[in-house]
RNA sequence: GGCAUGUUACCCAAGUGGCCAAAGGGAUCUGACUGUAAAUCAGACUGCUUCGCAUUCGGGGGUUCGAAUCCCUCACAUGCCA
């Protein structure tokens, strides 16, 4: 990720217009279950809290699930909160129980490893100035030092296995083939351990995470309320999905991160763009800071001119510059201009064509390269077979004239700088830059 | 530890000796229609030197002219028993 994402925090502000913090993020969907409402409310209207969520290192960067929790840290963090960012260092090493299949356990120099990345990736989506400045932790540092008896006398006895048992994660995989390991099912207590150390040291007061996270949420509480009788709070945030039904934050199968080596800002933009219309007001909402009163514009725009796409460019606009800061943002926009525009390729000069070209996968040839191999060398498709396929299936183009023949080589197809446009379908592209 | 059952392509799931590269559904991809949208319709969806060949049905070994299908064994999972 660029360095770029904090120049936008000091333009981040919540909506005047709502009385409270607790409404706006009601108004704006990020509440799906939490604990007593008319409690929380009065909390987050009060004097500043400390809260936290947690990101558990199983990649070298965030996505854009985890988008939806630090824009809800920020929000809060808007109203005078006080943000813990915990990546947990230790739980990672665990792995949260997935609905399917129990996971893969990575050793931990590389765990170690991305919670480097993952801090990085944190603090910048929150401010780190004034009283209430993010504040990084690391479950690892209070797990560590703990010997296993410690562990099952001074926190197994406040858990019941009964009630470990109900937990949605872990019935659901109970009640499948796959089953469950001893060390996913405690990861509950691991995550409940974290709350508590954070009620006592930093008295962290609540709790955000995805809905799915419910039942690790409220073990945090549970435990809090047994070890030392308090009351403290969580916010469960709804799982984001397609109006039709497919999973959001993937793109051909794969998931959207926040770093820009796993994602470019240009694939990035692209996502955002083609939202549907269905979805895009709800995404305003969770992923910009756009006031109601621009949101409600851009709910009419759907509604009354959808051809021209504004609620999606504006979206994509907002989301790229957050997470890459402004001069991506324009370079992925004039790549999406240039690439997308009506005009003919041949009509562009070769800066801006190259320009472009740089911002898509590309790879540097000569001449004499076939079709079929440069549609494998730019990850266009995943074998030599698939290539002829899509050729023979029409889905392949260069420079926008679709090609026919799965033996044609690149020859002089080019375009101005001694480049070429590959595409599959209608909008996955890549550049060629031909070696002389 | 014992007995039983199960492990099929990205996911779910048929198939129980040849007609199986393996039914069906979902996801995905391509084409048509469009607005770089949705819905719909059509096609594709292991690989390759592609009218053919190679390699797949948890791993390994075996029986057979021939196995995803039978046998042995290992791993993992689920259930019951201890």
């Amino acid at each position: 990720m660029s360095a770029t994402a904090s120049e936008s925090l000091s333009a981040q502000r919540n909506d005047p217009t709502f009385d409270d913090v607790w409404d706006e993020i009601n108004w704006r969907g990020l509440v799906h279950v939490s604990t007593n409402a008319d409690e929380l409310k009065a909390l987050l209207a009060g004097p500043p809290i400390t809260y936290y969520c947690g990101f558990d290192p199983t990649a070298p960067s965030l996505h854009l699930g985890n988008l939806v929790q630090l824009l809800l840290l920020r929000r809060l963090q808007l109203a005078g909160h006080k943000p813990l960012g915990l990546v947990g260092g230790a739980t990672g090493l665990i792995g949260d129980p997935r609905p399917t299949a129990e996971r893969t356990l990575n050793d931990s120099e590389t765990v170690a490893e991305w919670v480097q990345y993952l801090q990085a990736q944190v603090s910048k989506f929150l401010s780190t100035e004034g009283d209430n400045a993010v504040r990084m932790v690391n479950n690892l540092d209070w797990t560590s030092p703990m010997s296993a008896i410690d562990f099952l006398r001074d926190v197994g006895k406040y858990f019941r296995v009964g009630t470990m048992l109900k937990k949605e994660a872990v019935s659901a995989r109970l009640n499948s083939d796959a089953g469950i390991s001893f060390t996913e099912f405690s990861y509950q207590v691991m995550q409940g351990m974290d709350f508590l150390e954070l009620y006592r040291t930093r008295d962290c007061m609540l709790q955000t995470g995805g809905s799915d996270q419910w039942g690790n949420l409220t073990s945090g509480t549970d435990l809090i309320h047994k070890a030392e009788g308090a009351s403290a709070h969580a916010i469960g945030t709804p799982l984001i999905t397609n109006s039709d039904g497919t999973k959001f934050g993937k793109s051909e199968g794969n998931a959207i991160w926040l770093d820009s080596t796993m994602t470019s800002p240009y694939a990035f933009y692209q996502f955002w763009l083609n939202t549907d219309d269905a979805d895009v007001v709800q995404r305003l909402k969770i992923f910009t800071f756009l006031s109601r009163d621009q949101i409600t514009e851009l709910e009419t725009a759907v509604a009354d001119a959808p051809f021209r796409r504004e609620a999606q460019k504006t979206l994509a606009f907002e989301v790229t510059s957050l997470v890459h800061g402004g001069a991506a943002t324009e370079a992925a926009i004039a790549a999406s201009a240039a690439l997308f525009g009506q005009g003919e390729l041949s009509s562009l000069d070769a800066d801006t064509l190259a320009a472009a070209l740089r911002e898509l996968r590309h790879v540097e040839t000569s001449a004499e390269s076939t079709i079929v191999q440069l549609l494998v060398d730019t990850a266009l498709v995943s074998s030599a077979s698939e290539a002829r396929r899509a050729i023979s299936q029409g889905g392949v183009y260069l420079n926008n004239i679709a090609v026919a023949d799965d033996q044609a080589t690149l020859g002089g197809e080019l375009l101005p700088g001694n480049v070429a446009v590959l595409r599959r379908g209608k909008k996955t592209l890549a550049g060629i830059f031909v070696s002389s």
